[in-house]
DNA sequence: TGCTAAGTGGAGACCCCCGTCCGCTTGAGG
DNA sequence: CCTCAAGCGGACGGGGGTCTCCACTTAGCA
């Protein structure tokens, strides 16, 4: 690959996880185009599909993820590495717009060994939280979906407020998980698993 | 008006009201007038533009609301009053995928003064809830539109999920909103209220 | 029943988006 | 410096959205 060609793929991949974060995934690609300084048919060369664009802009992203999760697990105290989880992908998604929509509708056939593996680890995770007796004993792993598809109500806004807004929904949550509190939730609605795997 | 045109009318709002419900506002124009039997010529007669054909379908709700604000202040328990203001109109956003659009982007300049007057009989509701030393001190009435952005997030799927998840989510929350916790939520973002007056 | 204004529907103007085609430009090895 | 494949950008096809125009139909009154 020409060096000039190595530069521009760069170029459209910052832009595009830019304008993706700032203003979500129906930002047109010729918009990514422009701003990167090229023309339409250099970003089809380089990403022969708008969504191959979106996978590899997110790519950086999911692996933080699981990173997150990884050191989560690795963390003496259960509940505080479930806490960090939570609080730092919610964050993640709460500063970038389009993430939700990449993490949501992003393409089953892709990571799907990879996501199962990390719903897995997040069951041990919370499984681990429940026995030190930190987390409320009727919690479900599928509570996380739950968090974020809440969370990713927050985007749509500035930045700095959906950010602020998140740590603000996500203090009161995770207060509602500690252990100790006496009222029931309503159960785990049965087919939420099939939203976001 | 003729009666014909009249029976049209009320068929294409009764439509519109279905389809945003399940489909949210991007359902086209020409599905609304195929599915109630009319040409696009038809609708667009009787509401000039799509967005005066949302305001239409969604005043009702916005009507509902306001009753369900209403009731509250007349509840001898604030705090029972606060909580069924939130859980009520959580259910009908959870029902109805076009809300949370129709709500936020709704065309500021209608309601506006609807809009306010709810926004202070809402503060009024929370500050007699605080009084009555049911609910946290640190709730701010910013903290509905917290709520609403977040219970927003779980449209886009079946209703019956949508409205399963949306009771469990609320019941986290209202936990807590009550008082009797020691951890302090971060502060409310500042310019939240620029979001959802 | 006949008249007419109100009502109607489909074609199409206009715009925005994704993705392709093709003639011009340019980096870099010999 | 010369060559040429790799790279490039803008024009364009196809599809789908909102909203308009206009010739035809019909309700409802006299």
């Amino acid at each position: 690959m020409r060096t000039d060609a190595r530069e521009n793929r760069a170029r459209v991949l910052a832009v595009a996880r830019e304008l993706f974060a700032e203003r979500g995934l129906e930002v047109p690609m010729a918009a990514i185009a422009r701003r990167a300084g090229v023309g339409v048919a250099t970003l089809y060369r380089r990403f022969p599909t708008k969504e191959s664009l979106i996978l590899e802009a997110f790519a950086e992203q999911f692996t933080i993820c699981q990173g997150v999760i990884d050191d989560a697990l690795r963390d003496p105290d259960p509940w505080h590495g479930l806490r960090t989880v939570i609080e730092k992908v919610c964050l993640l998604q709460a500063a970038d717009r389009g993430f939700t929509a990449a993490l949501t509708a992003s393409f089953p056939e892709l990571h799907a060994g990879a996501r199962e593996r990390t719903w897995e680890k997040f069951a041990a995770l919370v499984q681990r939280a429940k026995d030190s007796g930190q987390l409320r004993a009727d919690f479900s792993p599928h509570d996380l979906t739950l968090v974020l598809m809440a969370n990713g109500g927050l985007a749509g806004v500035p930045v700095e407020v959906a950010t602020a807004a998140s740590r603000r929904l996500v203090a009161y949550l995770l207060e509602s998980f500690r252990s100790g509190t006496d009222v029931l939730p309503p159960p785990v609605p049965l087919s939420l698993d099939l939203v976001l795997t």
